[in-house]
DNA sequence: CTGAAAGCGCTTACAG
DNA sequence: CTGAAAGCGCTTACAG
C-alpha cells in the first residue's frame, strides 16, 4: 500500500504538504503539481480510515434498515443514497432483518466504526443513548425527542378511508398491520376518525406481519362473513394478498370487493388488476432524513428536535 | 469517548494490558476483573476506526449489490449477512443502482474504508485490479480468473425448456434480458441446445431491462401474432409482466399460453395465478460467496481462483 | 507557502 | 503475566 509519505517522498515535499494538496489547503503550484504527478505515478489512494481516526470524522453514514424484502425501502434507500453522494458522504446500509434484537448491536457496530450520522427505520429502545446525530425514518418512536421523518399516517388513513366513503363503501373494513408499528396504530387513527365522522361503525383486525400471506390469510377468514363491501389494507403487500383471496372465492374487483393499499410500492401499479393504494414519497422521505442527518452531522448540531410529516397521495387504480 | 486509556487508569493498569484483555492474551485473574470493572463503569465501546488502522484488519467485507428493487437480491443479502454474523464479521452494503460508473467508485469506497473482502454483484471491467479478496456473484465475468459462485444457468435454461416441450409446447419463445449480462446468455445457451436437440427451431427476443415493463411491452408485441404457444422469460418480474399482458389480451393462463419465469423470487409465489419458475437458490449463493471471501480474507488467500456453480430447480406452479 | 512534530486510539513486539 | 514504547497513515497547529 502506497501512502502519503511514500508520496511525499517521490514529490520531494513533506507530508504536511501532500495532506494539504488532499485536503486544500495553501500550496504552491509548482508543488501542487509534483504531489499530483507523484500522485498518479504511485497511484495513491488515501486511508479513509487512518483519515477518519486523525479527524474524527469519517465522511459516512449509517443507513438501518428493518426489512430489505419490503420494497417500500428501495425508494428511500435511493433518496438517501443520492442525497449523500451529492454531500460527498458515503452511506453505510446495514439491515435488521426485522430482529429487534438486532438493531442495537448494528446500531452500535455502525458507530464504533466511525459513522458522523445515523438514520433508521428500524424501530429503537432507547434512541436519545445514541452518541452521534440520529434520524428516525418512519417508524417514529412516540415518546422520545428525536429528529424524525415520516408520511402523516392519520392524513393517510383518512385519504383511503374518505375515498372509500364517496365510492358509497360503509362496511369498510381495515386490516391493519401490527399495531405496535407506530404507522400502523396512525392509520387505524385517521380511519376511525372519518369513519366516525360519516357515522359509519369502524371495523378492524390486527394483522400480525405486514406481508403478503398475512393479507391472503385474513382475507380468506374474513370475506367468508360477506359483510365487507371494501378492504382498507394496512400496506400494498397485504392488499395484494387480499386481492389474490377475493380472486380464489370468485370475487369480482372492484365490483364484489374493492382494496385499498397503502405505501404504493413499484409493483402495485403492476399487478392485474392494478392496485388503488395510498403512496408515500418514498424518495423524499430518504431525502428528508439524509437532509436532516446531514446538517445535524456537519453543519449544527444543537437545536430543538425537529419531526417532519411528508404527504401522502392518493393513486386510483383498478381495484377500488 | 472514552478510550482504552481511560479504562487503563480507571483499572490501575497499562494500556497493553487492557488491549490484551479485549483481544485474549495472557492477562491474570485479578486483573482481567478489575478491566472488565472499569469497562463497565466507563461504558467503554471500543474504537474499531483505530483497531483497524493498527491492525491492518478491520473485520468487516463489502457487499456491493446493483439493484435494491430487484427482489432477486434480498434472499442472497441474508445469506451473507448470516454466513459473516456466524464469523464475528460485518458486511457494509453498498449498491449501485446499476449504474455502470459507479461500481469502481462504491469498491473504491469500501476499500480505502478497509474491508477485507469484497462480494460483487454489480459487473466490473477489470475484477483483478481489486487489492483484495473478491468473489463475483452470479454476474461472473466470463474472461478473468476470479473467484466466483453463480447458478448453473445453462442447466436452469434447459430445466425450464424442458419442461415445456414435455407439455407438448414447441413454439416455445425465449425472452431473455440483456444478452450482455453472462446469466442471460447462459440461459439462452441451454434454451437453444434444449429446442436444437429436440428438433424445433429455437426463437428468442432481447429484452433492454430486466423488469415487468420490458416483459409487459414485448409480450404485448409479440403475442399479436399468435404463433407462441408458451413464454420462457428471462426472470420473474419479466415473466409477471408477460402474464399480465396476457390476460388483458383476454388469454387463458395456461390453456392459451404457458408462462415460465426464472429466479424463483418470493413474490413469484403470490401472485394470481402463481408463477411456475426455474429458482435460483438465493441464500446459497449468498452463503457460498460469504464462505469464499471469509475463506480468502481470514484463512489463506493465494489459491487457484474458484468457481461454483449451484443448481438451479424447477417450481411447477400456476402458469405452465 | 512549508516541514517537523505531536496526536488520533488502538496493537504488538520487547524487555522485564 | 505486564507495562513503556513504537507504529498504523493520516491531519493540524506551530514555528518558520
Amino acid at each position: 500500500m502506497t501512502t502519503i509519505r511514500d508520496v511525499a517522498r517521490q514529490a520531494e515535499v513533506g507530508v504536511a504538504t501532500v495532506s494539504r494538496f488532499l485536503n486544500g489547503g495553501y500550496i504552491s503550484d509548482e508543488k501542487k503539481s509534483r504531489v499530483l504527478r507523484a500522485i498518479h505515478e504511485l497511484d495513491f489512494r488515501i486511508n479513509e480510515v487512518a483519515r477518519s481516526l486523525s479527524t474524527g470524522r469519517s465522511k459516512a453514514v449509517g443507513l438501518v434498515i428493518p426489512d430489505l424484502n419490503n420494497p417500500f425501502f428501495p425508494g428511500i434507500i435511493h433518496g438517501v443514497e443520492e442525497t449523500c453522494e451529492n454531500a460527498g458522504v458515503m452511506v453505510m446500509l446495514a439491515h435488521t432483518a426485522e430482529r429487534e434484537d438486532r438493531v442495537e448491536a448494528v446500531i452500535n457496530n455502525l458507530i464504533q466504526r466511525g459513522v458522523d450520522g445515523l438514520i433508521s427505520a428500524s424501530g429503537l429502545e432507547n434512541p436519545s443513548s445514541v452518541s452521534v446525530p440520529l434520524v428516525m425514518l418512519d417508524r417514529v418512536n412516540g415518546t422520545s425527542a428525536v429528529d424524525s421523518v415520516r408520511t402523516d399516517h392519520v392524513q393517510g388513513g383518512m385519504i383511503a378511508t374518505r375515498y372509500l366513503l364517496s365510492k358509497g363503501h360503509r362496511d369498510i373494513l381495515f386490516l391493519s398491520g401490527p399495531l405496535q408499528n407506530t404507522g400502523a396504530s396512525l392509520r387505524l387513527q385517521g380511519y376511525r376518525q372519518m369513519m366516525e365522522d360519516a357515522g359509519f361503525r369502524p371495523q378492524w383486525i390486527e394483522g400480525k406481519r405486514f406481508d403478503f400471506a398475512e393479507g391472503y390469510a385474513i382475507a380468506l377468514e374474513c370475506l367468508k362473513q360477506g359483510e365487507t363491501s371494501a378492504i382498507f389494507a394496512g400496506n400494498d403487500l397485504m392488499a395484494l394478498g387480499v386481492v389474490r383471496a377475493a380472486m380464489e372465492m370468485g370475487l369480482q374487483i372492484p365490483g364484489d370487493l374493492s382494496v385499498i393499499g397503502y405505501d404504493g410500492i413499484d409493483l402495485s401499479a403492476h399487478t392485474t388488476p392494478s392496485l388503488t393504494t395510498v403512496a408515500q414519497p418514498m424518495y423524499e422521505l430518504g431525502k428528508q432524513a439524509a437532509t436532516m442527518v446531514l446538517f445535524r452531522a456537519y453543519e449544527e448540531s444543537k437545536r430543538v428536535c425537529e419531526r417532519v410529516e411528508l404527504t401522502p397521495k392518493l393513486l386510483i387504480r383498478g381495484t377500488a
